[in-house]
RNA sequence: GCGCCCGUAGCUCAGCCGGAUAGAGCGUUCGCCUCCGGAGCGAAAGGCCACAGGUUCGAAUCCUGUCGGGCGCACCA
């Protein structure tokens, strides 16, 4: 069955037919509190201009033609707007009762996030990366794609082959007492110190690294701090489908067959003279407009190619313009998925898996790679293949804005740095002390508190907008009350400590009479109604933060509810001790609640914990 | 210089493909456990929605301009 605002419309739409309206865009939004009505639509202002008439007329008209669809009681004029009342019962229990997963779209999105430097741990500008990412994939899929999240491993790059070189420069041993990828990232910084006094040795040594790196020698060097920083994800709730590797997006000669696509573009040129001169350019004009410089160099004159065309390879590959890779599996992720890797010793379809191909293709990263990403969407739209095109038209920058810390920049080399375990373990320590204070006889404390405190951490990251800067602030990343997930875990713990409650009585939902609801319970209900909604939006503008704040406006209905009292000031809204029948009733509207919040959470990534 | 983003309460932010009195949280003040979890609830105070024009029956929302702030514009990676 359609949901309520699609009948509403649906019936608008027949009673314009009287009056001879066709077409008309019609919107029915949630009524403004101290209004009569639960749903309204402002269609007569939008025909007052064509009828020529009083838009209060014109709802009068239309409400006289209107045919009132199931679960609606009645429509009202209330000055130019049409108000309808939901009928409470019917309109609560096909709320509670109805099927709202969304159906399957047949579409694949290829989404990559995270795609941090294999080479020292992970900070909390990239625990944006990683969150934002994560909790897109899950709404999409929640939305209905099928969706293959990809991390790409920079192992070819300076950084990696720094850290490398690091180990053997200090001749330094892993003795275990820290994670590795902190003990690797010290020695990263220590030999950029080094390199002011010993700067040829270090660079000859670096440079003979990153040969090797280029040839895949080192790559479990490499493998050993990814899987360090690895374990960090994990502990977020964060998994992946593939691991791609730039050592093989290389050796797999994705340069040159993108290029080989390029070169046969009208916008690729290869200058004989004037400043480009022996170098391949393509020019971008026409489709990035305002360009002091439109002509993007693709191969350096010395034949060199630029780290840009790399990336516009790499781009052509997963919306499937060719294939290259072969896979193998990595690593079993705690929710015993396997995470899937590119792999010159692989097969092309590891366990009968076929990669990339994406029919949309989502990148993540923050917004001052916005000039590059834009070259290399560009250069889906020059590929002059069908696909390319249709790729270039549903390829996405997910740019979102940086975190700075306390005000200040982030910066390694002066120490501006925050890693991700330490906020992790800091946040678990936090939510620790307030449960321990809290619910002292609760059982399993610590998973709790991690599922508090990283939530919080995760809500933080996402309940505004990506383009926001992020200032990381202690006190506000990690506050457990107020606009953040410990808020809205607790609604949750509520809801379901009254439904332990019941169960120990003995009460089914069966026996609900759902006619001794009231207009307070309709509220609920609407908002619970809206969730497949506010999911479809979320996924189409790739915005996490309205799922957050959709599970905040949740929660605070329902804390509202539990809350309330009579006109004399004795609660109203109990569930167990209401009269038979309405006591059920209400059961299953807390069910519901209960349901909706942790799918709310479920999709930011976050735990909703039974008890806390 | 050009391009992109931002400007809403003291602070941090929702609301933005136009609709009914502009909403939260933090902070301040005052109430609420004889009641299913007080990590909660209720209330008060706090707004020329940066500014100026325009479009519209209607603008925080759309358009233009101005002013503030951030970021980006290499034969680097």
């Amino acid at each position: 069955m359609p949901d309520i605002k699609t009948q509403l419309k649906d019936a608008l739409t027949d009673a314009l037919k009287t009056l001879k309206v066709e077409n008309a865009e019609i919107i029915i939004q949630e009524v403004p509190d101290g209004k009569p009505g639960d749903y309204g639509s402002p269609i007569a202002f939008v025909l007052a201009k064509s009828l020529r008439k009083n838009p209060a007329l014109i709802a009068q008209e239309i409400v006289a033609a209107l045919k009132n669809p199931a679960g609606i009681a009645r429509a009202e004029v209330v000055g130019p707007y049409i108000n309808f009342h939901v009928d409470t019962a019917s309109f609560v229990q096909s709320v509670i009762t109805s099927d709202t997963s969304l159906p399957a779209q047949n579409k694949k999105v290829v989404l990559e996030h995270t795609s941090v430097n294999p080479n020292k741990e992970a900070h909390v500008g990239h625990l944006r990366n990683i969150v934002l990412g994560d909790a897109c994939a899950r709404i999409l899929r929640a939305a209905g794609h099928e969706v293959e999240v990809q991390n790409y491993i920079d192992d070819t790059g300076r950084q990696a082959a720094e850290s490398i070189y690091a180990m053997s420069y200090f001749a330094a041993e892993y003795d275990g007492r820290q994670k590795y990828d902190h003990w690797l990232g010290e020695l990263y910084v220590k030999l950029s110190e080094a390199k002011e006094t010993d700067a040829e040795k270090i660079e000859q040594g670096v440079s003979e690294v990153m040969h090797r790196l280029e040839r895949g020698e080192l790559r479990n060097n490499v493998a050993d701090v990814l899987r360090s920083q690895l374990d960090s994800y994990y502990e977020l709730g964060v998994e992946y489908d593939l691991l791609v590797w730039e050592s093989d997006v290389v050796n797999s000669g994705f340069l040159r067959r993108g290029l080989d696509i390029l070169e046969k573009s009208p916008y690729v040129s290869r200058p004989t003279e004037g400043k480009y001169a022996g170098a391949l350019i393509m020019d971008v004009s026409e489709f990035i407009p305002g360009l002091e410089e439109p002509n993007i160099v693709l191969v350096r004159s010395d034949g060199n190619a630029m780290y840009v065309a790399k990336d516009i390879g790499y781009q052509f590959w997963k919306a499937g313009l060719f294939e290259g890779l072969s896979f193998a599996s990595f690593d079993t992720q705690p929710s015993g998925k396997v995470l899937y890797s590119s792999s010159p010793a692989g097969s092309e379809h590891s366990n009968g898996k076929t990669f990339a191909h994406g029919q949309e293709i989502i990148n993540v990263i923050d917004v001052r790679q916005s000039h590059p990403q834009t070259i290399v969407r560009t250069a889906l739209a020059l590929s002059g293949t069908p696909e390319g095109k249709e790729a270039f038209e549903n390829s996405h920058h997910l740019a979102y804005e940086v975190v700075t810390l306390e005000g200040q920049a982030m910066s390694g080399r002066k120490g501006i740095t925050l890693s991700i375990d330490e906020v992790i373990a800091e946040a678990t320590r936090r939510a620790k002390a307030i449960v321990e204070e809290k619910n002292p006889t609760l059982q399993e404390i610590d998973e709790v508190a991690h599922q508090v405190g990283v939530g919080a951490l995760r809500f933080g990251m996402l309940k505004s907008e990506a383009k926001r800067i992020i200032d990381f602030r202690w006190e506000q990343a990690l506050s457990l009350q107020g606009d953040s997930a410990p808020y809205v875990q607790y609604a949750h713990a509520r809801a379901c400590s009254i439904l332990r409650a019941a169960q120990a009585e003995g009460l089914s939902d069966a026996a609900a009479d759902w006619a001794k609801l009231g207009p307070l319970e309709v509220k609920l209900a609407q908002l619970i109604s809206k969730l497949p909604e506010v999911i479809t939006t979320a996924a189409r503008d790739l915005a996490p933060h309205q799922i957050a704040q959709y599970a905040l406006d949740l929660a605070t209905a329902w804390n509202s509810y539990y809350n309330h009292k009579d006109k004399y000031g004795r609660p109203d809204t109990q569930v167990l001790k209401a009269e038979p029948g309405l006591r059920e009733a209400r059961l299953a509207l807390v069910k519901s609640i209960k349901q909706t919040l942790a799918t709310s959470l479920s999709l930011l990534g976050i735990a909703a914990p039974e008890e806390m």
